[in-house]
DNA sequence: TTGCGTGTTGGACA
DNA sequence: CTGTCCAACACGCA
């Protein structure tokens, strides 16, 4: 489940941490996780300080300097704790960083194994070939960049929002919420869309974002800051999960269908396929 | 017990 | 180009 606002979360948490920290020791205890030879990974990282913690689109990125940028993608369920080496290790615990000085390690759990880790070359300033494909989040887009890009796809919004190559960031919860509380029904074609309607779908996906860092991300079932706390924006949600409970605007139920083969929530009601404004 | 759905994403295929 | 389905894997739930 985490989509920006929990990896956004994430990140802010462990840069109070871990910048400027030297990585002492890597234990890989599953080795599938990792893009690369563990004894790579392993040997490349010993000794790396951390520089810089970075996010991009949904990817964490971790600036080690000459060792290069070490990237996590946390799929549906990883997770990035940091706990006191002497806290019991789990089956879905894969990575574990211990740091020095530093007491607590960071561990990379993840039940069910889709998140990775890559190291690759390079300087975060740099032109990265390996994310490069990630496109601008909302937060980085302009008013007019992002009509440009609504504009230019005909197909439906909710695939051309959960599209990280075209905009990254949002996943399949905050584009549910965002489409609700822009009027606007998950299958209409992006590009019949208005602009002051696009406009406005902008602006709700950056509030809700925001709002949702600010809760400090939502907790479905397994998302978790990295000291082991859930988020709360799950108690804001609108649409998201609650078919069959009464629509916030119009008390109608809320419907659950398919789109993009994801499960979808929507209003029939508030949202309808031809939006103008 | 069995089967189904789940937050992500890339690739196969129509 | 667009849409649909699946696979990767583990778990909760009906």
């Amino acid at each position: 489940m985490p989509e920006l606002p929990e990896v956004e979360t994430i990140v802010r948490r462990l840069r109070l941490s871990l910048i400027g920290q030297t990585i002492q020791a890597v234990q890989v205890l599953t080795p599938k996780i990792l893009h690369l030879p563990p004894r790579v990974f392993v040997r490349s990282l010993t000794g790396a300080i951390i520089r810089e913690i970075k996010r991009k689109g949904k990817l964490i990125l971790i600036d080690l300097g000459p060792a290069g940028i070490l990237v996590l993608h946390l799929k549906m369920t990883g997770q990035v704790l940091l706990e006191p080496g002497s806290t019991a290790i789990d089956r879905h615990t894969h990575v574990i960083f211990s740091f020095s000085p530093l007491n607590s390690q960071m561990r990379y759990r993840d039940i069910r194994k889709f998140g990775f880790f890559d190291l690759i070359p390079g300087h975060l300033s740099g032109q990265l070939p390996y994310i490069s494909k990630v496109g601008p989040d909302p937060f980085e887009l302009s008013s007019r960049k992002f009509f440009q890009i609504i504009q230019s796809k005909n197909k439906a919004i909710k695939s051309l929002l959960l599209d990280q190559s075209v905009m990254s960031g949002l996943g399949n919860i905050y584009v549910d919420e965002s489409l609700f509380q822009a009027g606007i029904h998950p299958q209409t074609k992006a590009q019949v869309l208005s602009p002051g309607r696009v406009k406005m779908l902008h602006r709700i996906i950056k509030k809700i974002l925001s709002q949702a860092i600010r809760m400090q991300g939502s907790t479905l079932k397994d998302y978790r800051r990295p000291d082991g706390v859930s988020g709360e924006f799950q108690n804001y949600h609108q649409v998201y999960g609650r078919n069959g409970h009464p629509c916030p605007v119009c008390r109608s139920p809320i419907l659950k269908m398919k789109v993009a083969s994801r499960g979808t929530h929507y209003c029939a009601f508030c949202q309808k396929k031809h939006s103008t404004l």
